[in-house]
DNA sequence: GATTTTAAATTGTGAAATACAAGTTAATAA
DNA sequence: TTATTAACTTGTATTTCACAATTTAAAATC
């Protein structure tokens, strides 16, 4: 990889810094891991960026994937200890999103912003990594 | 603005999610704000995406501008309210690459991170946004 | 064991975004 | 009045992206 420059903002948008990398990222977060559940989010990415996004994540070690072991054509990708390491950041642009913008969300982060408030953004972050990590190791 | 879907991940995506856009906003933190600075950016941004995203980021009222009393032709842009609040952001995502990437970074980063260790993040946070609009009045 | 289904991936084409180089405008300085 | 400078525009080649259709390969069904 080569970066543009040393800082460590511009470094990290050379890896996730387009319109898709952080939104596979977060359906990771909540509970999307295949190929075809990517395709069913609502943002409706298309198939070869999705596959090139999925192939740069890997890549970068953001993600990797294990086959199923029913059925061996499905990839379950997770978040490795790096990409669980970006939910700080998904987390605040769902903060400034609740601030500056004037427009309904979806239910699930309604769910996520009163968590929030309940317990506090840092508490919400740390619980959801922990909350990740827990459910990948069963 | 017609956004993607109801995510406020994505909805900030569709504002600034694009490789030059936090750049723009980082530079006006660390003291460049004219079209003359951004351009001596290390990242070498061209003129004519310069000139779109910060049309763009007017637009969204992220950022505005005025004009310098002594040479009216130069335009200084500052960061709004709304800008402002991006640097949670732009934290965490240095924070990420320092954890995560083994590389050198900009003396000013390394600075930053300094203060983070000193202080810790949410201070740091704070004091930044704080020392903007600060400076800004005056 | 041949056929169908399904998850993942590829291919082709047009549209959009970006990079790079050169030129333009308008205010200020000489 | 000429030169300089900050901001901006234009043209062109390249890259990325969107959209639709097709292909591949594993699994399930007949």
């Amino acid at each position: 990889m080569d970066f543009r420059s040393t800082c460590p903002v511009s470094n990290i948008l050379d890896i996730v810094g387009d319109k898709w990398s952080l939104l596979i990222i977060r359906d990771l977060f909540i509970g999307r891991n295949t190929y075809s559940d990517f395709l069913e989010s609502p943002e409706q990415i298309s198939t070869n960026i999705l596959v090139d996004r999925l192939k740069k994540l890997v890549q970068f070690g953001l993600i990797e994937f294990t086959r199923n072991e029913q059925d061996k054509k499905i990839k379950h990708y997770n978040l490795t200890s790096k990409g669980v390491d970006l939910y700080p950041i998904l987390a605040e642009m769902a903060v400034w999103s609740r601030k500056n913008l004037d427009v309904e969300f979806h239910p699930l982060s309604v769910e996520m912003f009163n968590d929030v408030d309940a317990i506090g953004l840092e508490k919400h972050i740390s619980n959801t990594i922990e909350g990740y990590k827990k459910q990948l190791n069963k």
